[in-house]
DNA sequence: CTGTTAGCGCATTCAG
DNA sequence: CTGAATGCGCTAACAG
């Protein structure tokens, strides 16, 4: 040990002036030199939990302003036991829908005065295991997540342990995280009713991969109002790209049961189809009825305009966030979670078959 | 002081037991402990920068293992110099313009390693201040922006010190910070110029605030254009909604010399601009030619497709991100900072008065 | 109302 | 190749 002789106790580093001011951050003690009290005082002021008189804030005040100093939230962070800050996961951020759930989520979290760590999980499952990872190494407060492939996700409480946890748009295995859904279902449904009220008796339904919980349940949705109105499915899963989704319909509409209507999974299934009929000079919604998942800003200036299932993103964005601090401020980690379903509309425009000159829509 | 008699310097903490394992994150210490290591040689074992012995690194990592130990990524910020972490701040994430930027800007980040922290502007020059202070205070290692109005934005080299920034879709005014842009004027020049090739004598310009940078730099490029062919320019920077651009729209089209065609100078716009149209009746291209800045996964099935001057944003984030990473691995603040100026693309479609089935692409 | 002490978990000295 | 001591900047707990 380096001990100075003479003072056993007392190490060099303790007696080495420090680094002037003038070539390092400004750090506590700096200002509570200067304002001539101690470091807790300069908390104190900071905080404001404590009382202090108004004449040592005042110099505490000044000192700081002096110095411009400014607390290192890092080492905030590492001693108290909260890091203010929210770790989102989200598969892709190119994707406007999920954009737009992020836009709730970092608006509600700059109400709370927190930060939000950002990250995408591609939809892989194990990118979207270890940024979970990363995010906890970070000390987050709590996460928000839209779950990628639901039977292949390994986010579960195991992982996360006492950090509270919200998925949303998508659920997960583990019954003990917080979900907020949106009613896929029954939004599926009604819109394939409309369909089938317009007279249609084949309706298609074109999905990317049925391993995406929404794209799966929303089929469900199909599925149902086709069987009740005892309407035989016609489902696809692979409208992975322009190129597969093309063939696809074109292949559809040669059979002999072609259907007359059509129904897409999500956005990007929706352009895909769009292109695709677009392509092949197929007239909606004469030729070909179409309705979609989705509502996105120029759906109204398509040709025609689109009948869709709109979704509140930014709500379910605004919910899940909004859980979470609750979860966050109480501090307990429930057994079963909430499961909150958030209802959706149906945006009635014209490729539906509907007259509509400006859009209906119903909730 | 609360010392133990007889143990003039050992207090009392020092004495006491720590709490079980299993009621704390297991620390280093505890990997060390069962390891029968010191803490140093799991800290070595971790960062890998040391040789460790075969057997040694062996033993660690089965500690390790065992205790599900993961390292505190705050308290190695706060220890060492780097947080391995970069803020970004951008003016809104439901633009899917900057959506996309944003994504650029995570994967690269993912990329090094490092997590994103992110933030809206909201387009404010105080809420971006506050955020980048806030960041500051989070020490992150660098940042990348995009800054709100020129004018009024206050961020600077005073405000970060020695934290590398780059700014990029607008710049700042501080020369010191670097910026990646792309060829506004050129593409609004371009473009216009296509607009007089089909004949067109009366062009419109219609755009948000001129304050925005980019806005007014496209108004520039029209400019530009017009002079060059001797003809009038007809610009306006109200239409911030779709009431008061319906409005504008209007009396643009009842006035003698009503315009021709229009260019949009940003996706808001455009959909302002389109929504007017669709509700006046307007006819394009035969009563109105119309092209618009930003380019959007679904222009091409708008009625009709539209003709756009698209903006590489993923790459604008891509080169952003990589600049600044390069900065940080530099360690060092230029006087004056790099400008980087992206090539954009015009994508003809049929809104301007083309006939092409597919689009065409011009570079 | 204010100051002192101690330690969060890690990595950088410095000694073996 | 390994370990002990030290302090990063801050605040909870206590003492005055």
């Amino acid at each position: 040990m380096s001990e100075v002789p003479g003072n056993p106790h007392v190490s060099k580093a303790k007696l080495r002036e420090r680094m002037p001011v003038a070539h390092r951050k400004p750090t506590m003690s700096d200002v509570a030199r200067l304002a001539g009290v101690g470091t807790m005082t300069v908390s104190r002021v900071l905080s404001g939990t404590v009382r202090v008189s108004a004449e040592t804030t005042q110099r505490v005040l000044t000192a700081i302003e002096q110095l411009k100093y400014r607390p290192n939230e890092l080492a905030r962070a590492f001693r108290g036991q909260r890091s203010h800050s929210i770790g989102l996961i989200i598969p892709y951020l190119y994707d406007p829908f999920f954009a737009n759930c992020a836009q709730a989520v970092t608006a509600v979290a700059k109400e709370h005065g927190y930060s939000v760590i950002i990250t995408t999980s591609d939809e892989d499952p194990d990118t979207e295991y270890a940024e979970a990872e990363h995010m906890l190494e970070r000390h987050v407060d709590g996460m928000v997540v839209i779950p990628s492939r639901f039977r292949q996700t390994r986010l579960s409480r195991a992982l996360f342990g006492k950090t509270p946890v919200v998925a949303f748009d998508r659920p997960v295995p583990d019954p003990s995280l917080d979900v907020v859904l949106v009613q896929n279902t029954a939004g599926a449904r009604r819109i394939v009713e409309h369909l089938i009220e317009h007279g249609h008796k084949r309706i298609a339904y074109m999905g990317l991969s049925r391993t995406l919980f929404t794209i799966n349940t929303r089929f469900l949705g199909y599925r149902r109002a086709m069987q009740v109105a005892g309407l035989a499915e016609d489902a696809t899963f692979d409208c992975n790209s322009e190129e597969v989704t093309l063939g696809i319909l074109k292949e559809k509409l040669s059979g002999k049961d072609a259907p007359t209507a059509i129904l897409t999974s999500n956005t990007l299934a929706t352009r895909y189809v769009l292109s695709s009929i677009a392509h092949l000079g197929v007239k909606v919604p004469n030729d070909l009825a179409f309705t979609g998942f989705d509502d996105f800003d120029l759906a109204e200036f398509t040709s025609p305009p689109l009948t869709v299932v709109r979704q509140p993103a930014q709500e379910m964005g605004r919910v899940a966030t909004s859980l979470l601090f609750d979860r966050i401020a109480r501090g307990e980690i429930p057994q079963t979670g909430n499961r909150i379903v958030l209802p959706i509309e149906i945006v009635l425009r014209r490729s539906c078959g509907c007259k509509h000159k400006t859009p209906v829509v119903i909730s």
